[in-house]
DNA sequence: GTTATTAACTAACAAGTGTTAGTTTTAAAT
DNA sequence: ATTTAAAACTAACACTTGTTAGTTAATAAC
């Protein structure tokens, strides 16, 4: 654990009160007042309010594509593959709920990098679906609409960094295993 | 079909742009661009943004408190009472995806009904997890964390908004019937 | 055809926005 | 002790924000 610097200090103060109220409500002299300086003081290091949003979801973003990238590779079947991205999910989202926030809330205000992060969403929906498909095809996956179940999926594991600030109690790891069970048998008897 | 007053047609205009960029992104400025009209105009059929919010939002969030109250009365089992919430989703989802949108992400933004809004939001949930808890003591449900379940569907259904009016060519019927599938039989063969 | 009523307009306000310039304090290095 | 660099400060800028006041145009009622 090496000290955060000054910088990574106004991300994640920035990251909290981003997630609290959306980064147009969110106002430098907010930023400042959180951290007990005054609002130019954080120009001294960095370059502008969007350069934290950035920062933000680009970082984010990048772990998921990552992460998808080793699942990929992995000479696993689809429901292993699937029970690894729930894992994906919870591991990011732990280590940084603030953040993820902002990824699923605040993409669309960023700027110069929103082609960038689109592409990287739209590459991992091709990834979540083939993997569905091919187990599908594999007779691993019961016969239904892909779509429907990638959304389905893709929707709780989004909106986890809601649920686990709230559930402390729950470790990772047997939070990612309830996950898994639910999503993939479902809860009929 | 009755033909919509200038003040729905603001508060339809708004969440449109509200879904696009978020509550406090959106000017009354845009919000009167949008209209072929200018931003004081507004105020002839409004008093506020904050009430075009309110408007937005709380009508949307009585509509699941009723809709709540008709499943809770029916006197079916558990699984046909999750059935029929995700057919309560899929209908109002699919008649205002856009004031989906507020309610989901906007409602901190509220001011004078947040404390209301939150009150529905929480009795919608506890009727929600007393189902599940009822379904699992009458061995109609899995037995499995019933927080964890409520959770993953709720998620899920609290997306239909950013999916829906991607998938047109769905109907709201078969959406609902294979959402219900997949959520509570999941998608292990 | 005059009168109300509704809904648009222009102009402006006070407060708040991100950001810059220039200066002072703090702390480390020589 | 002096110099240097980092990080805080004050003050201000140009612009945008929600909203109000006062006025004019369009529509319906009599």
């Amino acid at each position: 654990m090496k000290k955060e610097t000054r910088k990574e200090e106004i991300i994640n103060t920035s990251a909290k009160l981003f997630k609290e109220k959306g980064y147009s409500a969110v106002t430098m002299r907010d930023i400042a007042k959180a951290m007990g300086i005054k609002a130019a003081s954080l120009y001294n290091h960095i370059d502008s309010k969007q350069d934290i949003l950035i920062a933000i979801i680009i970082a984010l973003a990048e772990d998921f594509t990552k992460g998808m990238e080793l699942i990929k590779k992995a000479k696993t079947g689809s429901l292993e593959k699937l029970e690894q991205i729930v894992v994906l999910h919870v591991n990011i989202t732990s280590n940084n709920t603030d953040g993820m926030a902002s990824l699923n809330n605040d993409w669309m205000h960023l700027e110069g990098q929103l082609e960038y992060y689109l592409k990287l969403r739209v590459e991992y929906e091709d990834h979540f679906r083939d993997i569905i498909k091919e187990g599908i095809k594999k007779n691993e996956i019961r016969d239904g609409n892909p779509e429907i179940m990638m959304f389905s999926i893709l929707s709780t594991l989004r909106s986890l960094y809601l649920w686990i600030p709230k559930k402390e109690d729950v470790g990772a790891a047997e939070l990612a295993l309830g996950l898994s069970k639910v999503l993939i048998n479902g809860i009929n008897k």
